[in-house]
DNA sequence: CAACTTATGGCACCGAGCGCCACAAGGGAA
DNA sequence: TTCCCTTGTGGCGCTCGGTGCCATAAGTTG
């Protein structure tokens, strides 16, 4: 097929999405995500500073990659649940299918998030960005249950559903070993054994 | 005894946080907040821009207000609960309390939280501020269940905490009538029956 | 009056981000 | 080949948030 040559038609690209992406991850590892200027991801990329800024919208943006596509898939997994399982099955199965990470990417994974977690700037631009994470787990829990998406309880289940991801996460990332799979149900499980709480 | 006059030696401030906030929220309100300059603010406080950054670490940190004391008092709640409530029950009687508003304050509260839920760099911001309000709640927590505050429980109480506020707070939001009260209990009864959902 | 303290203002500077325009580098039609 | 069209890039200048530095204003105490 060749799908990928559709003509190419105009200058070719200097580089690629994926690539300023690693070069400024690498430095951000290695200096710190506010020590890196743009002007040294542009160095390290070969490109300039101007142009770094039609690859990514934002310096904010970098770490996160190709969320946006990432977005879709976990809308399609959700609608691809059988309807018979319960809502919130459905959607912790999605939240499970949605962080599988690849053997070999395990590593970089983690470099990602540990930025993304403990970075203060990146900490307050991930709320934007976890708002459309919410918003299509909110769309899907409205539409099982009949609401509009602004209802209570889809956005109850967008939210706690991230609050869960999240625990996991920076669990995650304080245990070398765990599998985030296991952390995400133990927190699930750590939800249950809250509300249900006599003590 | 007239506590408020310690000695005040060296120059008077030109103003004071809270006037400086209330010409802020009025021109943010009025023009929006990235279309409020910060030498704008100043301007219409009477002082410098650099006197600005004085009052405020950042832009960002006006429209919160004493957050930070509001903490202590959040701490101080919890801390004052009677031991031998259910812990759920602890934290949600808490946020109930952190949250309860002045009659004559709602509109300014209405005001507030409007800015920074719907403003994409408040919203980005305030992940910060909610980070410290979750510590507060992880904290009694662990306390309550004899584990570290990093340990998974902990974590996911504070996450949850705040999903369900949040969840409170946009409903609030886009119903001009409702009592803030009324849905953190609806909130929390959601997630109730979302987890025990059968359907 | 002098010494000390606290608050302010101004200035220079940095870095992110954007609008604008010239130009580079490719393809297709004449 | 030559001209046109398209896409990508580089550079310039500007705005705005934020900070460090220092002079100075405005108080109190002696």
């Amino acid at each position: 097929m060749t799908a990928n040559e559709p003509v190419r038609i105009g200058r070719r690209p200097a580089t690629d999405h994926d690539s300023v992406a690693a070069a400024a991850l690498d430095l951000f590892w290695r200096h710190g995500f506010d020590a890196t200027t743009t002007q040294a991801i542009a160095d390290a990329s070969g490109i300039s500073r101007r142009t770094v800024f039609r690859y990514f919208p934002s310096k904010d943006d970098i770490p996160w990659g190709r969320f946006d596509e990432n977005l879709d898939h976990l809308a399609a997994v959700l609608r691809a649940t059988p309807p018979g399982l319960p809502l919130h099955e459905a959607v912790h199965r999605a939240v499970l299918d949605f962080n599988r990470i690849d053997a070999g990417a395990v590593a970089q994974h983690r470099v990602r998030m540990t930025l993304i977690l403990r970075t203060p700037a990146l900490q307050a631009h991930s709320a934007l960005r976890y708002a459309g994470w919410r918003a299509v787990i909110a769309e899907y829990a409205a539409a099982r249950l009949g609401l509009p998406v602004d209802a209570m309880l889809p956005r109850v289940v967008g939210h706690v559903a991230l609050a869960l991801a999240l625990s996991a996460y920076e669990r995650w990332l304080d245990d070398e070993d765990a599998a985030l799979a296991d952390l995400l149900d133990e927190a699930l499980a750590g939800l249950r054994t809250y509300l249900g709480d006599r003590s």
